[in-house]
DNA sequence: ATTGTCGGTTTCAAAATGGAACTTATAAAT
DNA sequence: ATTTATAAGTTCCATTTTGAAACCGACAAT
């Protein structure tokens, strides 16, 4: 299977990577958070070669993660701004930021750390209950199969649409998918 | 630059990425966080050739995110579980995950849920302050120079160690960073 | 008239990837 | 005893992706 299907698969994780997931495009969002805009900046931060850097930003924009904003005429250039979209992968690039504070720093200590203007602290960023607001760790979250994927299985296929319809339940399903299906077997 | 050089820049996205920013090798660790633990598993679901999947577990364990736990003698066979580290890496799939529900469903919905067993309910995962527990807003988050990056600069580096040394300190930093020294310059 | 800047495009060699065939140790079936 | 099956790789090679460098076009500044 080529990278380039992935999209393919019945997965949001999956999906995003599809968007996301390319050689050096996370680092492009990471300088865009940080107030960087314009190619001859990216590519000097990043040190991707302009060839990359062009179809990376243009992959982009195309899916609507980041917007061409015209900042000069005469030449016309357009520098590249985050949408609504691309501002909503904040919290992964967060997420990204403090696992390797966390895991990949030296002696030095942390290389960025974040101000949180509502409290005045300087912050880490958890993951919190959209409902209860209690921290989410991994061992009190279970994942359940949704609606996307309850349609994909009466279609036939599963989370590996690459795997045909050809094949058993329980493949088409990681295994603690599969474990959620048949103990809540469709309250429906 | 090249990509396997990334891992050079003084920032924590970058370090992450240089672990597990390879193709692959998140949709592994989703697998992983979904009860997938066998080579033959995670090649099945994912599509990946045996080459590339034998060279990111093997990363992965080099890196300490998975490690071989043996699951039968005669002939042994390891299986790859994942460790306190990898385990941590849990909100950034989660957010990814997160990310793909909203923004690239189709009309059938999500197709992975999460039922965080605190409450009970269908949840959503949310950003929250690690010290006042409100939510961290993109608009609410301001980035500053930490302690690592302190010493890069001391050393006459920045976060992008690849430009060397003879560059003007606007060049070393990205905007929101430069910004923030030279309007809270050193309170030491 | 010349040089510089920004944002690209083109070209080409080197590196990464995907797919298929092959390997090794062992159990299970005939 | 021989054949078949399985899991987890390894090897090989054609295809794709990448990185570096050169080139280009619009204009501003000198």
């Amino acid at each position: 299977m080529r990278w380039e299907d992935i999209d393919q698969q019945v997965c949001s994780v999956a999906r995003t990577l599809a968007v996301v997931g390319d050689r050096w495009t996370l680092l492009i969002l990471r300088d865009a958070f940080l107030g960087t805009h314009r190619f001859e900046d990216f590519r000097r931060q990043l040190g991707v070669s302009r060839h990359r850097l062009t179809e990376r930003l243009n992959k982009l924009v195309d899916t609507g993660v980041l917007e061409r904003v015209l900042y000069q005429q005469r030449p016309p250039r357009y520098e590249y701004r985050l949408t609504a979209k691309g501002l909503d992968l904040h919290g992964v690039v967060l997420m990204l930021g403090d696992w390797g504070n966390r895991w990949c720093s030296d002696e030095s200590g942390a290389p960025v750390e974040y101000r949180h203007r509502t409290c005045g602290q300087l912050v880490r960023p958890m993951l919190s209950c959209s409902e209860c607001g209690e921290p989410m760790a991994p061992t009190t979250v279970s994942p359940e199969v949704g609606p996307g994927l309850q349609q994909a299985l009466a279609c036939g296929v599963g989370m590996f649409a690459e795997l045909g319809e050809g094949v058993e339940l329980h493949e088409k399903l990681p295994p603690l998918l599969y474990k959620s299906l048949t103990r809540k077997p469709e309250a429906s």
